[in-house]
DNA sequence: AGCACGCCGACT
DNA sequence: GTCGGCGTGCTC
């Protein structure tokens, strides 16, 4: 038999099937969609079987060296998924299947110098042989750092047979083991129990334990169980009584948490209306996306769990995205309350392992729901009955690397393969998704009111000119001092939210003007005061802040804008006693932190939460009844058309955290632009009147909804190198499409240079355009020479969502 | 990716 | 005349 298969080499001369021969004794085993380790050139790749066949047309075929699972990791679907994949992210097929699969199921590769034989190590030049001495094997990697200038005599080496190659690939899937013990005989317990002398108390109390429970048991738990210490143990296992074996367990990042069970809660008349055409997809078997436009607090989560139940009920699968799990525990929370065990949950935060326990427990069935961010969309279920989307609007959603792909685009492709509705929840839909909702693509449902009856926070907007002028310099207006004075002396919280990390934004000498900028990238560095250093948010470079200003030498070298850390020091000073939790990437890089920092504003240890972001989404505590945003415009006047709808998204995200239970809530923004319509019609609550305004936006500059874009980035070293590869890749796409594309550039990118690469961009508007995919796999091929080599870099994004 | 093959310049 | 630079092409 023959098989085809992709091989783990992601470049464009190999980003084909490849056939090999299946040995006999691998004959009973090989399945499609297993991964194999195969022959492949000199050394040895890991792949996947695509497909089988009886011959081939190549008179010379190896065979498959090994088989790498005992069942399939990728299913028909998904490795019909993967073929789609590869065309719309344009990506190579081995970078479309392994991004469906958990890290730790890629393989790593090693290479090593062998002797062949001990007895001949004379046969090896001098200078070699202290490396062969005590042992045969000598690593590659290791060997090539400590002797440059020995590589030649390894090859001859080689080349006389004396020494070999070899080439290992490792399976990097390791298995959690535990110690547990068992009865030797289950049996034969009471028996035991008789035949102990009086003196052993304690170890009647394991066997009693055991007789209770004849199960094998880990021996950290026996001992706390039963009461009993390690010696006890090992006397009974000496005696034949127990024994001791190795068990191979799941990591669960949330053994230590017990979760109350949930029923499913009365729904509310409107939920009702917008559940009942969701139950009637799942019934009737049928495709088809919903869009559920619900404001903050409107109950979707509920909508999420009743539609998951009756997926569940009729023996189906769920995936539920969120836009970053450690961000949303609360979101996590309420599906382990619902579903317990039946729940997988996959996000950043967990180790390579843990990731792959909470796969094998989906690859092997134990669990019928997973919640998760972007890449568990490809969760390996065989018999999907619901996906859900929450947030949908999200960045998160959109990878930023290869394969460039979009969890929305990959849901709806899954969805309509396993015939079940997709539905995507959103109190401010992407432009495109709306407008999709309204040309019926989408089926729309509203949700326009808070359960309970809890109105939405009111807004007041600020205008920060006028603060300047009446003679305010501090970053907080009266009106947000006074409410946040005000909050404190109540004991409610509050919320601040500022979109820059570190102390400010950028240094700059007040006497020449010269601003603090990182060596490496076109972007100006920013102070952190903890570390007192500048540091560059893309490429992580930092350096001492100058005393003095590099360009002219005064000393006027000053902070301006400001941070998160400015803001807490600040609070600090106009708020004595004011108790601060800071939430930013560099307050919750450890891990755990996010969850402890919740918990704790949580428990009222704080009364104000400040941060970036990360503290919009999902947060839901009753005591919240005051939000701030300090500078509203900080996001509106990025070079990106998509920068209005991220403010205003983000705006009615971090306003959605004030009053959601009992007490009204109230928000603060503070900004320099209130007549800009995406803040104002944030105070409004008005999603819809965003939505037609910007569309008309849009319209004019032909951006998305209304056109497709796809950007084509180059990057390299040398300036002129990459201008002239940006200009000649244009005027080849000007050649190429139809002249109802619109071909824009080339331009510098908006960060025109990150860590000594200069980047520049063509950028291509169009509505339908059935060649680009040809035209832009062309543009590949013709520059692969180049970009093999690692010094030419050209990305090519379909739909990028951050035109950075 | 990794390696072999092969064609030009600077050495014994 | 040979050694070795890295451009080019191939891997079932």
């Amino acid at each position: 038999m023959i098989v085809k298969v992709v091989v783990d080499v992601p470049t464009g001369g190999t980003d084909r099937l490849f056939d090999y021969k299946v040995p006999v004794h691998l004959l009973p085993m090989i399945e499609i969609g297993m991964r194999v380790i195969v022959p492949f050139g000199p050394r040895k790749v890991q792949g996947f079987v695509i497909s089988t066949s009886e011959e081939t047309e190549l008179e010379t075929v190896k065979e498959i060296a090994e088989i790498l699972d005992v069942t399939p990791v990728l299913t028909d679907e998904l490795l019909q998924l993967g073929e789609w994949l590869t065309n719309s992210a344009i990506c190579f097929k081995i970078t479309a299947y392994q991004a469906m699969l958990p890290a730790a199921l890629r393989a790593k590769y090693k290479k090593e110098i062998k002797l062949v034989d001990q007895n001949r190590i004379l046969e090896i030049p001098e200078e070699l042989r202290v490396w062969f001495e005590h042992r045969d094997v000598v690593d590659w990697e290791e060997f090539k750092s400590n002797h440059v200038n020995l590589l030649p005599l390894i090859k001859r080496a080689i080349s006389m047979g004396v020494l070999e190659a070899v080439y290992v690939v490792k399976d990097k899937v390791t298995y959690k083991k535990v110690k547990v013990v068992e009865p030797f005989c289950r049996e034969d317990l009471s028996n035991q129990l008789m035949h102990l002398g009086n003196r052993a108390a304690k170890q009647k109390e394991v066997i009693e334990y055991f007789i209770k429970f004849p199960t094998a048991v880990p021996i950290t738990d026996l001992i706390e169980q039963a009461e009993t210490t390690r010696g006890t143990i090992k006397a009974l296992i000496e005696k034949n009584v127990l024994v001791e074996k190795e068990l191979e367990i799941s990591r669960d990042p949330y053994a230590n948490r017990s979760f109350k069970r949930t029923n499913p809660l009365p729904l509310t008349r409107n939920q009702k209306k917008v559940i009942e055409p969701i139950y009637h997809t799942i019934e009737n078997q049928k495709h088809e996306t919903f869009l559920i436009h619900g404001v903050t607090g409107s109950g979707k989560t509920e909508i999420y769990l009743q539609s998951i139940s009756k997926v569940i009920g009729q023996e189906k699968e769920a995936i539920v995205l969120v836009p970053e799990i450690s961000l949303t525990p609360q979101m996590v929370q309420r599906f382990k309350e619902r579903f317990g065990s039946l729940v997988a949950v996959l996000h950043s935060g967990l180790s390579v392992g843990e990731k792959y326990d909470e796969w094998r427990k989906i690859h092997n069935g134990s669990v019928k729901v997973v919640v998760g961010a972007r890449s568990a969309v490809f969760a390996p279920f065989k018999n999907i009955g619901i996906i859900i989307i929450d947030e949908e609007h999200e960045a998160t959603y959109k990878q930023e690397e290869n394969p460039r792909y979009h969890a929305r685009d990959v849901a709806i492709q899954r969805a309509s393969y396993y015939n079940c509705p997709l539905i995507l929840g959103s109190a401010t839909p992407s432009l495109e998704t709306y407008a999709r909702a309204k040309k019926g693509v989408y089926k729309l449902l509203s949700m326009l009111e808070r359960v309970n009856d809890v109105t939405l926070p009111t807004v007041e907007i600020v205008d920060m000119r006028e603060e300047l002028k009446s003679g305010n310099r501090s970053m907080f207006s009266k009106l947000l001092f006074d409410k946040l004075t005000d909050r404190i002396s109540r004991g409610e919280q509050s919320v601040l939210f500022l979109n820059r990390r570190g102390y400010s934004t950028f240094v700059m000498c007040r006497d020449c003007g010269y601003v603090a900028e990182c060596p490496h990238c076109d972007i100006s560095l920013t102070y952190h005061q903890t570390s007192r250093l500048l540091k560059c948010h893309y490429c992580g470079h930092q350096e001492n802040m100058p005393k003095t200003c590099s360009s002219c030498n005064s000393e006027h070298i000053r902070f301006f804008g400001s941070g998160t850390q400015k803001v807490e020091e600040e609070i600090t000073k106009v708020l004595p006693g004011a108790r601060v939790i800071r939430m930013d990437v560099d307050t919750t890089r450890k891990k755990g932190a996010h969850e402890k920092l919740l918990t704790a504003f949580a428990q009222g240890k704080a009364d104000i939460l400040l941060g970036t972001q990360m503290i919009a989404k999902g947060l839901d505590f009753p005591n919240i009844t005051l939000v701030g945003v300090l500078a509203a415009d900080s996001m509106l006047h990025l070079p990106d058309f998509r920068a209005s709808e991220r403010t205003f998204q983000l705006l009615t995200q971090v306003s959605g955290r004030a009053g959601r239970h009992k007490l009204p809530g109230e928000v603060v923004i503070q900004t320099y632009t209130p007549e800009h319509y995406s803040i104002d019609l944030v105070r409004q609550h008005d999603y819809i009147a965003f939505f037609e305004r910007e569309m008309s936006v849009r319209k004019l500059q032909n951006y998305p909804p209304y056109y497709f874009i796809t950007i084509v980035q180059v990057s390299h070293p040398e300036i002129t190198k990459v201008i002239e590869v940006t200009e000649r890749i244009g005027s080849f796409l000007r050649r190429s499409l139809s002249d109802k594309a619109i071909v824009l550039g080339p331009v510098a990118s908006p960060i025109a240079r990150i860590k000594d690469r200069y980047r520049y961009q063509c950028m291509i508007k169009y509505k339908n355009e059935p060649t680009l995919l040809a035209v832009l796999k062309e543009i590949n091929e013709n520059y692969k020479r180049e970009t093999q080599q690692g010094t030419l870099q050209i990305s090519i994004d379909k739909n990028p969502f951050v035109l950075m």
